[in-house]
DNA sequence: TCGACTTTGTGCACACGTTCACAAGTGCCT
DNA sequence: AGGCACTTGTGAACGTGTGCACAAAGTCGA
């Protein structure tokens, strides 16, 4: 209920108290894709140039990322696939199990409880939780969904780790506040909304709408260079009649 | 010696061009949700404090940002919210209909095309495609799903400029290069695969699974750093007990 | 009209992230 | 054993993003 933040010193997602980049953080489960699907294949190492290939980044990128995990690789052979797989694994926490909560089962928070394939390991979805009574009671991916009214005891009693939010943008900062005051410190949110958050909570926010539009931006800045070309060539032609198909 | 290595790698769609910084531009939607739920209420007029606040950002860095976009605003009194809007939307080119295909009609796909509300103004979900003869035919969010071996054919026909891939991550990368190939600009990505994208593509990801492993490496380190300082404590204590057993 | 007050827009310094280039290791081959 | 080809790890340069602090520019009341 408090509109106004009033420390706009909070140190959120930055974390550089320690090792790790932040940067780095966010690409390492992209290295560990990669390196899980290489070791599949029987991979056994790995150049830094062949691992920044398939994961989408520069070689001395990678080289620097890895290295703030420390000294795994050697010198003139490369990356031992599985052990590293092992070691950014330890480091991303996905040696235990983290017990997810999805709140909010509409089309998407129903879509996240059937992708259980995709949440790789060291998560499984522990509980689901709604508001609307129409679908309390109800079972999806093998859980059954439970009132919102029981978070607190739910996030007690199946010793939840991270909350995904997936309810209506209206909810959101209501059920985010209550899943902080229950003790989740890790927060996953889906609503079209700012949360504001004034404790030490991780919160990463994934919006359809915001990268839409990110994508409108530049698709709107394409066209209007692809036309404002077009307009140049066609007054230099002179020709005053209908601009030409500009095929290239 | 180092023989010329022939990979500059710019081929990631990074457009410093010109104009506006990449970061701002990902900001715009979240200022753009703020005003607009701002002129919603009634709101006329903003300071920058104000919505900087509403958007969960600094003031400076929103006026910056802002500055980019030209000098709208008058000192002394703030911005006025409608045309900020306005400003954004065009900026952002909302003042135009994008039209959106989904290929993939499975879970996600499925919450995606029912999201028509949550995909605000300038966006129209045109068309849905998936390869399962199971779902082909059937109507979702009002529209029939179309084989994706008419991918090509749909692009044209209905004037597709973003393209959606929520498939299974084995047939992501065969989907993006047919939806280059029919001349799409722009990908929005679900899959959980890196995308090879040497064309000069607009590709935005969204990926859950990454999300999950970077809340899990705070939250682990979170654990881990309150727990050494339970262990600390105990040490001090000289407490020679049973307290812990996190010698690993 | 003038002065006090408010708020924008921005120059500047700093922090963070990326890329280059190469010395330091490592294994293979002769 | 020694040289050679290869690859990591990292110092240094560079570019981008952020936050501070303040002059410029406007409003409002007397």
């Amino acid at each position: 209920m408090s509109p106004h933040r009033p420390a706009p010193l909070v140190r959120q997602a930055r974390t550089p108290r320690d090792g790790i980049p932040e940067a780095t953080v966010a690409r390492l489960p992209v290295y560990l894709r990669a390196l899980t699907s290489l070791a599949e294949g029987g991979v056994e190492t790995v150049s830094s140039e062949e691992l920044a290939s398939a994961a989408g980044v520069g070689s001395a990128k990678l080289r620097k990322d890895l290295s703030h995990l420390g000294s795994y690789g050697t010198r003139g052979v490369g990356y031992e696939v599985d052990y590293l797989v092992y070691q950014i694994s330890r480091e991303l926490g996905l040696t235990q199990d983290w017990r997810v909560a999805i709140i909010g089962v509409g089309n998407l928070g129903h879509a996240l409880a059937n992708y259980g394939g995709f949440v790789s390991r060291g998560f499984s979805v522990a509980a689901l939780l709604d508001a609307d009574p129409a679908v309390i009671g109800h079972t999806v991916g093998g859980l059954t969904i439970r009132p919102v009214d029981d978070l607190e005891r739910v996030v007690a009693e199946e010793d939840i780790h991270i909350g995904v939010v997936a309810t209506p943008a209206g909810s959101a900062q209501h059920v985010y506040d209550r899943l902080v005051a229950a003790g989740v410190t890790s927060v996953l949110n889906f609503a079209p909304v700012v949360l504001d958050t004034p404790e030490a909570v991780m919160v990463r926010k994934v919006d359809l709408s915001t990268e839409l539009q990110i994508l409108a931006f530049h698709e709107q800045r394409r066209l209007a260079t692809r036309l404002a070309a077009d307009v140049r060539r066609t007054a230099v032609d002179g020709d005053g009649g209908h601009a030409a198909e500009v095929a290239t």
